[in-house]
DNA sequence: AATAAAGGCAACCGCCATTAC
DNA sequence: TGTAATGGCGGTTGCCTTTAT
């Protein structure tokens, strides 16, 4: 049984927006706020497919959004919570305000895979590569993350501190399974993160802290009465509660 | 100055989770 | 309880800009 499509695609624009659209967008989202991103592109007068207005909005158009580059801190911080969560983009932009998933995603792609393996560091498993040139040449220093970064709380949230220990040997990958589904072996086995301190301590700290009313950590889907998703649940990532609960 | 290659990023696509009915 | 509708996420694509030749 096939699914109807989230839009007539015969009669919406596709590629860049034109400032018109943007200012259409952000005129019906400053009076209807967000939600009912189905509908929205119809009351709005846009010949978009309302993931696409969701899409523009979010990641463009908020007005809450921080242009501009990445700061040395935000790097540390994306970095070490993309060696504990994997590909999350969307729980790592919850810890970086102002930040999107797609703008975190895209830097990653573009900037830190490359200066991690110009390193010698693998991005995925965040482990040296074997044979690196990190390890033959020179002037290439291992690269090392600080002892501990302060990852910004989010609103309203609950404090939670988080050790992070040595991977083992027998550590494969990122406890973030790529199916989204992680059994608690998983995480036992590959809860771990392989950095080091310079001081050589075998633990750094990280302050992950998780709390309730994060976009990124919502997952309202599905229906709602009134169109809504201002009453979504909380959502805790499976990884990250379980992970917690193992401390 | 012209062209090709590489980089950067906005946007799209398909799938999954959630929820109303 | 099953199905359809909707929102959200991660992966990928394609276009525009910048850099190298």
């Amino acid at each position: 049984m096939g699914r109807s499509p989230c839009c007539e695609k015969a009669h919406t624009n596709k590629g860049a927006w034109t400032k018109e659209e943007d200012q259409r967008l952000i005129d019906y989202i400053r009076i209807h706020g967000e939600g009912s991103w189905r509908s929205l592109p119809k009351s709005a007068g846009l010949l978009r497919c309302g993931k696409s207005c969701r899409l523009r909005w979010i990641n463009y158009l908020r007005p809450d959004l921080k242009r501009g580059n990445f700061s040395d801190e935000e790097d540390k911080v994306i970095i070490k919570l993309h060696s504990l969560l994997g590909n999350k983009w969307s729980l790592i932009a919850g810890r970086l305000p102002g930040r999107t998933d797609n703008e975190i995603k895209n830097y990653w792609n573009t900037h830190i895979k490359r200066k991690l393996l110009s390193h010698g560091i693998d991005p995925q498993t965040h482990r040296p590569i074997k044979d690196s040139i990190a390890e033959t040449d020179p002037k290439t220093v291992p690269y090392q993350l600080p002892t501990a970064v302060t990852v910004p709380p989010q609103n309203g949230a609950v404090e939670n501190s988080f050790t992070v220990r040595p991977k083992t040997e027998n550590s494969s990958d990122n406890v973030a399974s790529t199916s989204g589904t992680t059994t608690d072996e998983d995480i036992r086995q590959n809860g771990d993160c392989y950095y080091n301190d310079n001081s050589g301590e075998k633990e750094v700290n990280l302050d992950l802290t998780l709390g309730s009313g994060s976009t990124s950590l919502v997952r309202s889907g599905g229906r709602s009465g009134n169109g809504s998703s201002a009453d979504s649940k909380p959502w805790w990532d499976p990884v990250m509660a379980a992970r917690l609960s193992l401390l």
